[in-house]
RNA sequence: GGGCCUGUAGCUCAGUCGGUAGAGCGCACCGCUGAUAACGGUGAGGUCGACAGUUCAAGUCUGUCCAGGCCCA
């Protein structure tokens, strides 16, 4: 063999003669340019015969007749584009689907979107106006009005949809972009419309008056979820209401007619809401609490005596005097005078009303002696706890506010037609001037919105369809509260991950109201309810059916189309065990019959997906559901909503797992502004879309997540480890060509190699694991730890003496390879799931494909089976001397002047024979030292070796170095590889 | 105000049944120059949010408080 001599010493230069590692994947990643590549090539693969092509349904043809997993998307809002949020909650769904695919399951995902709503409406409205189309919507009938609204909502929500599955399409989730389901799609509005008829089958859903959460903004109730809760700066005020029967105060409180004070007392309320004060009809104490008769500054009131002090020391009172003490059993009954009304109003729509049990001191439980006066203002039109108190003691549910926000006919002159926000400061000053106001500040709280406009949210009493959370069902008599209490306690029928989300749902399902399902909007599903000529409500199971054919056929654009009669064409009343009377009679005709002019709550709809989709989709084998993975909120939202719905047709929960993460905050761990979750589209072009999906998988998500660009650029950091660890990989086999079946049988138990094959078995055990259990970054955290630690520092480095110095066709080498090669085919395969683009690049270049070659892509093959390869159990104590060794070496290196590692040697006391098997090569290539010696006893020893002959080639000073024939000083080893003697 | 959750090194996180606090990143220093916009080694760095209690012993159990998040009132 000849070769290049080193000019300036003239000896041989043996650099050519190495096998020097040697690769076509780069270093550089270039993720920005190279990830939309991948894509590209992943949308050509064949999908066997199937006419669909692409990677989302080669998989799914691969997986045929596997185990199905069954995975279901909460529509995400079709509105704007993809945020923070999503890319967390979308790629954390992705790792699921790609990684059941990965461990042998058949796991086809459909996307959703949730596209009808009040932020939809709202937008499209607004550009309505600002484009002055919205004065011809005017000239319209109602029904016209409407349908042309949800024409234009329509075509708006379809521009998102395209816009957000682009970009989570750029995200590298693979879904059914085909044939996602689409709220307003008619297929899915039957699937919802079958879930409320059979809602009503169970006799689970009724109209009624109620007070409920209510957009001023918007004029529509609203849905729990659709509140969101800011800071509000209100006025609080104390405010007395005088007895109307002096003497029976005194009475209450026991004071001898001798001893009457000369003034009448009053009953001191407290409230942060002044306009609701106009609507009150009683005053809420607890039987069981102590009240006062205080004297204050001359005038005389009855306050809790546990707040006497508080109410006082806050109006800056002087002269304060306790004249006697009573408990609030015994005020119960005692009349006042309404400050503003002289007698009780009748509401305008029922004039009948009894109001004989207005303006009189009740008892509540819900009464605290925290906040106010321990004496509680009840308005039942305006409140949920003061509607029940209502209801129990008789009192009529006033609510002289109309939607707008106004003041109807029924309320003083002063106050009709007004604002109730303007109306705050003008009772104050009434009250003020007539002297009953005690006290009065501005105060900040936390106080419910409306999500949608940001404007704060009133109670107030409409006519509303709701959903009964506690009446039996026709079924077993198990209420929908029973049936949940049950799936979220003892019976484990669903799994939270983590666990505390059972009881977090408990807590919900336990105080929650009936749910309010209908919502006053144009751009929804109709609630097919109908009115008879008395104006009762006309919806039964079987009418909501015979509508839902128009509906499954044309849409629902049909109920603003149609009129009653064609809408009911399907519907036979005689049929109907629940038809109403003037029906199965044919008194009444359906052209007499009115459409219901409400749409269905949006959690209605999305709360149905388990049967609008899975169900419906799979002719009900989907069902029930295998994983529901969503936010944290969602425990109130979409897994509660779609809960109740499942069990009250069902009887049993829609899903078996349900997996929530935590929110994004900033890095101090506060709440994320909307402008720092925004700028997605950025972070693609700036990192690369692998690099996001490693860090989503770094995260312990079922907390808050801290985001900031710096967690980004570690993300990169930790990226380019595994990169640069696989190109190493691959860059030292490129003269490899691997067999078909690799071949352990010459591997040595105590070598090496054999040992880096036992950690590869745990980690393929221990991420495979980690992935089963959706504990992502306990999976990134072993593959990065197995990278950095196991190959990087500890194997690779010690291998690539043999790799480099070797002759190319060592058995050593070769084995080295083989190994290599395993478990960058192994790496290659559970990294797949987490750098989707990385993975297939790394895996091409391991498998030399050709660039235009399609059809080879590690996302179509499985996660690495185990190697079947006894490792020696000494390597953990082996470990252990070797950090000790490395430690002396450090120390000797440290105190003399012995800088590269291979002029030192290490001497091994080994008096038990522990290491005897292991090769001192092998030891001495870990350390990275020349030459590594085990002796019977003595102290651990570093030798310097620098006045020992230094192998040309390889480095090293071991003791077979000597000059050979091509006048070079060479190791056998080395002169070997070139063939010399 | 209530329910659920979180707080451990500068950062991200482990820490099982209560038994002398761990890893990675970053940082500092050293080496290599045949993984080179790489690679290897060594090291510093902690009142475990605060206070009290139970215990021979508390990051771990109990209580109170502080800070933050989600949901609700």
């Amino acid at each position: 063999m000849t070769h290049a001599t080193d000019n300036q010493t003239d000896k041989p230069n043996y650099k050519k003669t190495l096998n020097l590692p040697k690769t076509t994947f780069p270093m550089k990643a270039n993720l920005v340019q190279n990830e939309p590549a991948s894509l590209k090539r992943w949308d050509a693969l064949p999908a066997n015969d199937k006419p669909k092509q692409g990677l989302y349904h080669a998989m799914q043809a691969a997986a045929e007749g596997r185990k199905k997993f069954i995975f279901h998307d909460g529509p995400p809002y079709a509105n704007g584009s993809i945020h923070l949020g999503h890319l967390m909650n979308k790629t954390l769904k992705d790792l699921v689907v790609r990684s059941k695919f990965m461990a042998g399951y058949h796991c086809p995902y459909i996307p959703g979107w949730d596209c009808h709503g009040l932020p939809i409406e709202h937008k499209v409205m607004t550009d309505l106006v600002e484009s002055g189309k919205a004065a011809k919507l005017d000239t319209l009938t109602d029904d016209q009005r409407r349908t042309a609204v949800r024409r234009e909502c329509k075509t708006y929500a379809s521009k998102q949809i395209k816009l957000q599955a682009g970009q989570m399409k750029r995200l590298m989730t693979l879904a059914d972009y085909e044939k996602p389901y689409l709220t307003f799609l008619p297929e899915f509005e039957a699937g919802v419309l079958e879930v409320l008829a059979d809602l009503c089958d169970q006799g689970l859903v009724y109209k009624a008056l109620k007070p409920v959460h209510w957009s001023v903004a918007n004029e529509t109730a609203l849905a729990d979820a659709e509140l969101e809760y800011q800071d509000r700066e209100d006025l609080s005020v104390y405010v007395d209401f005088e007895a109307t029967n002096p003497t029976a105060v005194f009475n209450a409180f026991d004071i001898s007619e001798s001893d009457h004070p000369g003034a009448t007392p009053s009953f001191m309320i407290w409230t942060t809401t002044p306009w609701t004060l106009p609507a009150n009809l009683a005053i809420a104490v607890h039987e069981r609490f102590e009240y006062s008769l205080v004297r204050v500054d001359g005038n005389l009131t009855v306050i809790a005596t546990e707040l006497v002090e508080k109410v006082t020391k806050l109006a800056k009172a002087e002269d304060v005097q306790i004249l006697a003490k009573t408990m609030g059993d015994k005020l119960i009954g005692l009349a006042y005078t309404h400050p503003l009304i002289k007698n009780a109003p009748t509401p305008i729509n029922d004039p009948d009303a009894d109001t004989c049990n207005c303006y009189q001191l009740v008892h509540a439980d819900y009464v605290t002696l925290e906040d106010g006066s321990g004496l509680v203002h009840t308005a039942p039109g305006h409140g949920s706890d003061d509607y029940i108190t209502g209801l129990r003691v008789g009192l009529p549910v006033y609510c002289p506010v109309l939607g707008d926000g106004t003041y109807d006919t029924t309320t003083p002159d002063w106050l009709i037609g007004m604002s109730i926000w303007d109306a705050n400061q003008l009772i104050a000053d009434r009250l003020t001037e007539s002297g009953h106001m005690f006290c009065a500040y501005r105060f900040t709280h936390s106080y419910p919105h409306d999500w949608r406009s940001k404007t704060p949210v009133i109670f107030r009493c409409t006519e509303q369809w709701f959903v009964a959370v506690d009446q039996p069902t026709k079924r077993d008599g198990h209420s929908l509260r029973q049936m949940a209490m049950k799936s979220t306690g003892d019976d484990r029928s669903v799994t939270y991950v983590p666990a505390w989300g059972r009881n977090r749902m408990r807590g919900m399902l336990e105080s929650r109201p009936d749910w309010c399902i209908s919502r006053q909007r144009s751009w929804g599903l109709p609630i097919p309810a109908f009115t008879l000529p008395t104006g009762d409500a006309f919806m039964t199971a079987a009418s909501v059916t015979a509508v839902n054919q128009i509906i499954r056929e044309k849409g629902s654009d049909a109920w603003f189309a149609d009129d009653p009669a064609s809408l009911l064409e399907h519907y036979n009343p005689q049929t109907d065990p629940d038809a109403p009377t003037e029906l199965k009679d044919g008194s009444v005709t359906f052209d007499q019959l009115t459409k219901g002019q409400d749409i269905l709550d949006v959690w209605f709809e999305s709360g149905s997906s388990w049967n609008a989709v899975m169900k419906q989709r799979s002719g009900g084998k989907d069902f029930p559901i295998d994983l529901y993975l969503e936010g944290s909120d969602q425990h109130r939202g979409w897994f509660q909503l779609s809960l109740l719905p499942s069990l009250g047709v069902t009887g049993r929960p829609p899903f078996r797992t349900l997996l929530t993460h935590g929110f994004m905050v900033d890095k101090d761990g506060r709440k994320l502004s909307k402008s720092a979750g925004a700028a997605l589209k950025d972070l693609f072009d700036r990192y690369g879309v692998d690099v996001l999906r490693w860090w989503v998988c770094s995260l312990a998500y079922e907390n808050d997540v801290k985001v900031d660009e710096e967690f980004f650029k570690l993300a990169g950091d930790s990226y380019r480890k595994i990169r640069n660890t696989l190109k190493f990989m691959l860059s030292n086999l490129n003269d490899y060509q691997a067999p078909a079946e690799p071949d352990f049988s010459n591997f040595h138990v105590h070598s090496i190699d054999a040992w880096v094959l036992g950690e590869y078995n745990t980690l393929i055990e221990k991420v495979t694991n980690a992935y089963e259990t959706y504990t992502f970054h306990e999976a990134q955290k072993l593959i990065y730890r197995f990278c950095n630690t196991t190959l990087s520092s500890e194997y690779l480095s010690a291998v690539k003496d043999r790799l480099y110095c070797d002759a190319p066709d060592s058995e050593r080498r070769k084995n080295t390879q083989q190994t290599l090669a395993v478990i960058t085919d192994g790496l290659c395969k559970l990294l797949a799931p987490i750098m989707c683009h990385t993975a297939d690049e790394a895996y091409r270049a391991l498998h030399k494909i050709e660039p235009k070659e399609p059809t080879t892509c590690v996302h179509l093959t499985g996660f690495p089976k185990k190697i079947n390869l006894e490792t020696a159990t000494a390597w953990p104590l082996l470990w252990q001397a070797i950090e000790r060794v490395m430690k002396a070496a450090e120390d000797t290196r440290a105190k003399s002047d012995i800088d590269n590692p291979l002029d030192l040697g290490v001497k091994l006391p080994d008096p038990e024979g522990t290491f005897g098997w292991f090769n001192q090569n092998d030891l001495a290539d870990i350390c990275g030292v020349s030459r590594f010696e085990l002796v019977k006893s003595g102290e651990l020893e570093i030798t310097d070796l620098r006045n020992q002959p230094r192998c040309d080639r390889s480095w090293k000073r071991d003791t077979t170095v000597k000059p050979r024939s091509d006048g070079g000083t060479l190791s056998n080893r080395d002169a070997q590889a070139l063939g010399l003697e």
